[in-house]
DNA sequence: GCCCAGGTGGGTA
DNA sequence: TACCCACATGGG
């Protein structure tokens, strides 16, 4: 891979938040399954919802497959209950329980050995598994290098002006990552980590970027601050 | 009381 | 392909 102008600003960005924030260590998780779990329930839910449902998982001794295929639909709703849409997530949930069991007899290590697109097409053919949670599952779950695109990372790439024109699609975001940087599972976990740390501490607000660890990357910030001291000149 | 948070599936045009 | 809506809790 030629090493583009794009390529090195992706790379400043990368260790700019590095520096910044250090390293995120991610998944936060005891077991690959366990971040299967967290996968599915972080779905439209704040993180601090979702520790409440895991919790409650862990102390029903429910983080396993086969545990959780063995408990009632309405019994795993009432533990995941905290993470919102706590229904519709149960069902999720049982049917990656099903697959797990059906397809690898619950053997996460064998599973991991598969092929990245082979795995990636099981997992979406899996009742509430979807772009970003079949890439969370490959990347933190099974150590594939797999670029995970979520509403940060779309929010970040559109204020440094990399957002691709078809801005509606996974891949095409997606794609912009893989094409420029090299596949790499600690490099891409820690960058996806590092979007999202940055993302919730300091750019919750779109409009804010005074003081952007990213300011001198970021055109969308470089002109709203000079709109700013325009208008207070 | 309102807005938003590490999405996905199903329906419709 | 693109858009809309349902799914729902909890913190700021």
């Amino acid at each position: 891979m030629p090493k583009s102008s794009t390529t090195e600003r992706l790379l400043a960005v990368y260790d700019r938040l590095l520096d910044r924030y250090g390293p995120q260590a991610w998944w936060p998780a005891r077991s690959p399954f366990e971040v299967m779990v967290g996968a599915i329930l972080t779905q439209a839910a704040a993180w601090s919802n979702v520790g409440k449902a895991i919790a409650n998982l862990d102390a029903a001794d429910a983080l396993t497959p086969e545990a959780i295929r063995r408990l009632s639909a309405s019994e795993l709703a009432r533990l995941v209950y905290p993470s919102g849409y706590y229904n519709a997530k149960a069902r999720k949930l049982k049917a990656l329980a099903e697959f797990l069991g059906d397809r690898y007899s619950d053997d996460i290590d064998a599973m991991a050995r598969g092929q990245t697109a082979d795995l990636r097409t099981e997992l979406l053919a899996v009742h509430g598994i979807g772009d970003e949670t079949a890439d969370d599952i490959l990347l933190y779950a099974l150590q594939h290098p797999i670029f995970v695109v979520d509403a940060y990372t779309r929010r970040l790439q559109d204020r440094l002006g990399m957002l691709p024109e078809s801005r509606s699609t996974y891949s095409a975001c997606q794609a912009f990552f893989m094409d420029h940087l090299k596949p790499d599972v600690r490099m891409f976990n820690e960058c996806h980590a590092l979007i999202v740390r940055h993302s919730v501490v300091h750019c919750k607000k779109r409009a804010e970027c005074t003081g952007c660890v990213l300011l001198e990357s970021c055109p969308a910030g470089q002109r709203e601050n000079a709109a700013r001291a325009t208008s207070s000149s």
